[in-house]
DNA sequence: TGCATATAATAAGCATGGCTACTATATCGA
DNA sequence: TCGATATAGTAGCCATGCTTATTATATGCA
């Protein structure tokens, strides 16, 4: 029943995250690490509570997220002008070529757990996907995921 | 396209899940810790391994669950007389009285996360993630050569 | 029997993610 | 202008979950 359902669900995303951070571990970025670069990609400049919020994660989560890549020399914390208690995230050039490095790996991977679904159902789960997640999400993100 | 239903897949899950330790937090017992102690009335005197296998996690994060199990006297570890290197985990009188509390919370969640989807939908929502969770669940070289 | 290998569990160290508490700075209202 | 409140970010602590390495014990084979 929707009891199962709510296991299902939690079950397959563990297995796709490990399944992804299996076949991704050689690139040099986590997926969550990765879901950071990719966002700051489109909003570049973001603050710190503004990416947290796109990201669905707690500020303290990502600014420690920011801490690692940061040392990783792949993000840049820059000074608001205008705001002395804001951080201006910023890609370095090396954090933009990391973008791209997972995406191969990921779609194989995707479309290796999608396996034996045609199309139909594919966009069926899609569709019943959003709206679990819109019934679940207190505020509209125009942006969760990257 | 299956780009996105890989992330939304992720996203649908995180969001249960803290939705679930949002509401559940009263209890006392986190969502792992209640899949530990679910599994273990099914199958109380289990070796940790074989535990870590049902659940699908390493053995050495189901033994870290069990150490706080056991702290919190929900859990109890006996030696297993045929085999020294093996506990046999046991459910206390405390630990089988917290399974039932947070399931309320959890078909309460399950059916506002479903909101909107019929039984029909809700059924085949189900096989589709049975497939892509069997897709996953098979070592990662045989699922990448097909 | 004895040695090689396999298995059960744990240790150390890391990343993600949450909560509460705290500091520094902005902003709003009287 | 000043005081209350809100906001951005961080620190400390915890749970989950992983990898690699290690210890203790079983087991299989020559």
């Amino acid at each position: 029943m929707s009891d199962d359902l709510g296991f299902l669900l939690g079950d397959a995303a563990r297995l796709l995250r490990r399944s992804f951070d299996e076949r991704a571990r050689a690139v040099g970025v986590t997926r969550p690490q990765w879901r950071v670069l990719a966002l700051l990609k489109r909003f570049d400049g973001s603050a710190q509570v503004t990416m947290a919020d796109m990201l669905d994660v707690e500020p303290i989560t990502l600014g420690r997220m920011v801490d690692r890549l940061q040392d990783a020399g792949l993000v840049e914390r820059r000074a608001d002008p205008n705001d002395r208690r804001t951080w201006r995230l910023h890609l370095t050039a090396e954090g933009e070529q990391k973008i791209e490095a997972p995406r191969p790996t990921a779609l194989a991977l995707f479309d290796d757990a999608l396996a034996g679904l045609d199309a139909t159902q594919r966009t069926e789960l899609e569709a019943m996907l959003n709206i679990i997640r819109a019934n679940l999400t207190r505020k509209p993100h125009e942006v969760s995921n990257g």
